[in-house]
DNA sequence: TATTGTTATACTCTATAACTATA
DNA sequence: TATAGTTATAGAGTATAACAATA
């Protein structure tokens, strides 16, 4: 007889996976932020990029990133302009708002991962990490 | 300076799990399946069950069940038929054909993990999979 | 003709609610 | 009135393709 699916490390690997995915979403739902535009504010930080630039960074697609810009111009957290050197580029480049914007959320993501490892020790936190990174890199 | 959010073990936790999630679903669409249906095929197995009880067995819900027992049917893996002690009742059960689809599903699934945790030695195998089930029931 | 950003379209999922037939 | 199953509808999410402006 077949072991349970739903006792399987591939299972069980999918459904945690969701279920940090929720938990993150949830934390950053009351800032109005979504992962990706966390992901895309992380990739401007420091530099301004085009936004291209930043699909190929985040793997996000192009119509996907201009809902996201759009939404990140709403909130004064990036500007657009119009690239001098290629005008059919925008230049999108992060405000003040947008940084601490990011701080804010990378905060709140760090207590939640603090949170959702808190039945770990940090001995194996660190071979949770390990593991789950070789996996990544190696099968992904 | 913050640490970048996709070395963190929450977010390679995310991203671990969609991606084992995809590798499966893949799997399965060979098969025309999806992994719903081999979650509702898998307890539907040596008992029948009315549509309300794999709903809770499974986790969906019931309208999602409808599709997927109109999918199982549709392809001989299962049959609906009225309860006679309670005529508003469907009693579901599985076919000869259904448990080989689903042995054939599950096999697939098998090899598709192994593949899947291939870079990690069996203790270390061990050790991920004791980890994310502790998580998983002490978190989640 | 190719590229950047944008918009429009269509398709899938899901969640809700309305409907039927029984109880 | 409540329950089991079904169907219909609407919303979000995503992916594709068409479009405008530059190059």
């Amino acid at each position: 007889m077949e072991p349970r699916l739903d006792t399987q490390t591939g299972y069980l690997l999918v459904k945690l996976g969701a279920l940090a995915g929720a938990r993150f979403d949830g934390v950053l739902a009351p800032l109005g932020l979504r992962g990706r535009h966390v992901r895309v504010i992380e990739e401007m930080r420091g530099a301004s990029h085009s936004q291209q630039e930043l699909c190929q960074a985040t793997g996000l697609d192009r119509t996907t990133m201009v809902a996201v810009l759009d939404d990140l111009e709403q909130r004064g957290y990036a500007r657009r302009s119009r690239s001098t050197a290629d005008r059919r580029k925008h230049v999108v480049t992060l405000t003040g708002a947008g940084e601490r914007a990011f701080k804010e959320a990378a905060r709140a993501l760090a207590d939640a991962q603090e949170a959702f490892l808190a039945p770990l020790s940090a001995g194996e936190r660190d071979q949770l990490r390990d593991l789950v990174e070789r996996l990544r890199t190696t099968t992904g």
